[in-house]
DNA sequence: CTTCTGACA
DNA sequence: TGTCAGTA
């Protein structure tokens, strides 16, 4: 892992300063860390301490939502890059954000997966 | 003052 | 998701 990865991936803002940088809520920022789309240190105190990382899968997450992407979609979408990382790890040099960016079209292009329609656990797979 | 967990008029 | 409570 570069230096450069490993700066991105220390925790060292508190959730005020999340809130102010992604202008999500408290209450949604702690959502998504319940659904495992990110993963905050704790301090000593029991405080959330989010990494740059974590801030910009927020800033993603915002970006799936106002384009009508639901929970499930979003965790698919992070999901479906996990299993491709697998994968391509040994074979293709496309980046994390590259699988997202495919899968993601992908996804928009079925449309569906909008707030309103409940879950969509049964889609097929893509 | 800031954040945390749990709960729901 | 908002928000209020009672803490740490």
């Amino acid at each position: 892992m570069s230096e450069k990865e490993l700066r991105r991936s220390m925790s060292v803002f508190p959730i005020g300063t999340v809130i102010k940088l992604t202008d999500l809520s408290a209450r949604q920022i702690r959502y998504y860390e319940e659904q495992d789309l990110i993963h905050p240190e704790r301090s000593e105190g029991n405080r959330r301490l989010y990494s740059l990382n974590d801030i910009d899968v927020l800033l993603e997450i915002k970006d799936y939502l106002s384009d009508g992407l639901n929970m499930a979609g979003i965790k698919r979408v992070y999901k479906m890059q996990k299993e491709e990382e697998k994968k391509a790890r040994n074979k293709k040099p496309l980046t994390d954000k590259d699988v997202r960016r495919i899968f993601y079209d992908e996804i928009l292009s079925q449309g569906g997966l909008n707030p309103k329609n409940p879950f969509d656990t049964n889609r097929p797979k893509l």
